[in-house]
DNA sequence: GTGGTCTAGACCACT
DNA sequence: GTGGTCTAGACCACA
């Protein structure tokens, strides 16, 4: 849920994952308004500078749209949030498939170690 | 199996991970000696001090044993190797698991997305 | 104090005993940050590289963590801080007990030999 | 007692500790007969130019002598061998005590630990 | 020949 | 500015 400064994982990419993340959950929905920049940075204890770069490449995304002056909204454009969700899943599967691969695991073994592992919802 | 250059991943690091990778497939046994550091730095085509890196990450982790003047070798201690491979299941699963979570996807829609997707054994 | 260029012990190992020492002794203390790492370079006149390695060789033991585009900060885990004495105080000793042994020297006879010794508080 | 080829300290630098700890405990006495170098070498293990090596720094250092074409005895000058012990113990101690300071700890910790530690003689 | 250390200098991503 | 990676090339100790 938090911030790691310390990870390897950049942290305007954590702040990108956790807001698409959001928006993947429906806990933001299209045509919500989000914080603005120094709003947010401040909220997460980061500095303004990265915040702006997450809203910015978010933008590019096409997962938000700028109204001058008013603010930054998730788009409304529910197509491309349902693109969205399948463009992020399928790159998280196929990054994790080629990890498997290399460190010489077979998708079964991996798959069995998570349906019974120990984690989160057990789903 | 080759090394990309141009991936975010560092060389290092995908070197160690090739050459933990061919152990946990038993490609390399214990006691095996490996290719000298220039040797193997040729084959692969980067500079000897980044394979000097590797390998010297590698005895970090209790993987390799050096014996000066001779060479690299794997580890006899085959338990240390068994760790080895669990340790790094667990944490290929745990990030993997972590990035789902914050990414807003659930266990079982990815499990079901990697089995019916068109990688691996059906690839 | 000072850096010797000449020692049998790799500079970069000094430099990681020195740093360890300072923290022990506490002169730096959990949270603090270090010099950058080409700032502590040209201090102690050695190469940026070296310096790198030194402090990666740290955040591998735990006793620092780097925030990227920050700095690196010894950890606040004072509970780590503590294991590392204690870890450094055991080897030191237990090296130093193996060595005597090697040589056919009583553990008696040398405690004697550093007790009347000319080094130290009386030196 | 066996060679440890993995160990940071030289091989030939292990085998000039065990000798000289042969020595200073009695165990090989002023005038006594070496193996050959070959004979010695094949024992512990360790290539033939390894021992000579050994043999050579031994006599540098006036410990052995060499008569040509009978083979290498311990000097039976009985001074140099409580130079020897001396300065042997000399070394060790102050080496060991540079070490402390580096590291922050005070000598008086360190001999407790030492008197209160759970190895070898309790001497 | 083998691993290990160090320098000099370049380039990159992140904040 | 901060840490991180990589190259090229030199030099060293050890077996």
């Amino acid at each position: 849920m938090s911030i790691d400064f310390s990870a390897d994982k950049p942290i305007y990419q954590q702040l990108i994952d956790r807001i698409t993340g959001e928006i993947i959950k429906g806990h933001v929905k299209p045509g919500d308004k989000l914080p603005s920049v120094r709003e947010y940075a401040v909220e997460v204890g980061v500095n303004a500078n990265t915040m702006q770069r997450v809203y910015k490449e978010l933008e590019t995304m096409g997962i938000t749209e700028t109204k001058r002056g008013q603010g930054t909204f998730v788009t409304e454009d529910s197509i491309r949030l349902e693109q969205l969700r399948d463009e992020v899943k399928k790159d998280l599967v196929q990054s994790f498939l080629t990890n498997i691969e290399s460190l010489g695991f077979s998708k079964k073994e991996i798959i069995e170690h998570i349906q019974n592992g120990e984690w989160g919802e057990k789903g």
